[in-house]
DNA sequence: CGACGATTTGAATAGGATCAATGGGAGTGG
DNA sequence: CCACTCCCATTGATCCTATTCAAATCGTCG
């Protein structure tokens, strides 16, 4: 692992307060690897072997049931995910993918548990990610339960267009396909939804979308500090 | 307050490995209530100024924006709620009110935070609740994204049954309005849902529900171990 | 160039929501 | 004990949303 890296991860909330010792010995059992895209990295129902860190690239969490797949989250630079299963020391409820060129840290989930269990401050951590976690997943199923298809399309185009710097367009960070699962509808739908948010001035090419009546958008939207979060 | 209810609390895996004092301190500290059906405990938005455990009675977790309302969660007896908005310091992301008459111990967050920092045990037993709770809401969202409606009950049935002993029949927990909330369905439409499973062996009088062909209502419900949790 | 995948659009269908009306207890007051 | 009321639950009718199936378009990549 280059010296850059692991300082880069040292700098996580996860890591950052972790005793020095702790801190290598966890570093020194990892993997740190670098997947194409679309490689599927865990199976949901196996067991939790490794906790991972996205330092590059995007991974897709996803679940499927009777034929069905839908994306559960996507995770950017620099972020945990399956942390939850690994404490449990239970199966994954989720299946992960890559969907870019991505580095990705590996860190055997027993090694995690033994760090967990000597390093104090490591458990504190691990508990305010994990609540982040948790709120973060609260925050969606609030998203899906108390709102339609097209409210949901408009309050991401919102977020992404504060995040992206509130320049009047912005940039879709996935493939529609990929964001039409997330929002929990098909491409079809999306496309459809899109075409129903260009009377409040939004107008779609490719994966540039311009919002020129933000008010309007805003007002259809209703965004609620307690569902949409401000970060991308 | 009671010695029982003391011992019970104590008993509860969070409470269960703390240090003598920490936990007499905590319980010092907190109020112990009883409340009427239909007090609404806290409110989305507010600060997170206790934690909850729900002793005695039904609480149910709701969310609401743009007029629209939803149930989040039931949290029976022995359970808390709101943890992980205690843990951040942060604003409550659901609300909860009673809907049973019910006892319900309220520590004080600050306490609950320092207690945290000052005992390893209970800030371990803290993740393993945390992580819990969470893997709970993906298993829930993942039921939402994944299933149909009518799915989402026959599976809901499925374990009722299963809790209740399999007997062929079982108890609907709550009334039908907030069981179809928490399915994430109107009330006519739940109605609906049961007329649907009728010519799977389901009939409903009441609150009580036979199933007389759970062979085929499980072949349409496709439980998935992934999804559904045994318990109750 | 040709194949493939992503996206869009159209048409038909299914799944759910809304609105309205009715039947049925549970609880209240007489 | 009965009449009355209120709320829950069910049912019907209709509307709207979203999915499915099909087909056309557009780019990208080999």
């Amino acid at each position: 692992m280059r010296a850059a890296d692991l300082s880069e991860i040292r700098k996580l909330d996860l890591f950052q307060s972790m005793d020095e010792d702790h801190f290598a010995a966890l570093m020194k059992a990892a993997y740190f690897q670098t997947f194409p895209t679309g490689m599927q990295l865990i199976t949901e129902g196996d067991m939790a072997d490794f906790l991972f860190v996205v330092v590059e690239g995007c991974v897709e969490l996803f679940a499927a049931t009777n034929g069905r797949e839908a994306t559960m989250a996507m995770v950017k630079p620099v972020g945990t995910f399956i942390l939850a299963a690994v404490l449990k020391d239970a199966v994954y409820l989720m299946s992960a993918r890559t969907c870019a060129k991505s580095r990705v840290l590996m860190i055997p989930s027993q090694n995690v548990r033994n760090a967990f269990v000597k390093d104090d401050s490591f458990a504190r951590a691990i508990v305010s990610e994990l609540a982040s976690c948790y709120r973060a997943v609260v925050r969606d199923h609030k998203d899906h339960k108390l709102r339609t298809a097209v409210e949901r399309l408009a309050n991401r185009l919102i977020k992404y267009h504060t995040c992206q710097g509130e320049t009047g367009s912005l940039t879709l960070p996935y493939d529609k396909k990929t964001l039409a699962s997330l929002l929990g509808m098909t491409p079809e739908n999306l496309s459809r939804a899109f075409g129903t948010l260009k009377p409040y001035g939004v107008e779609v090419d490719g994966a540039k979308v311009t919002l020129s009546d933000i008010k309007s958008l805003t007002t259809l939207a209703k965004p609620n500090p307690l569902i949409d979060v401000r970060k991308a």
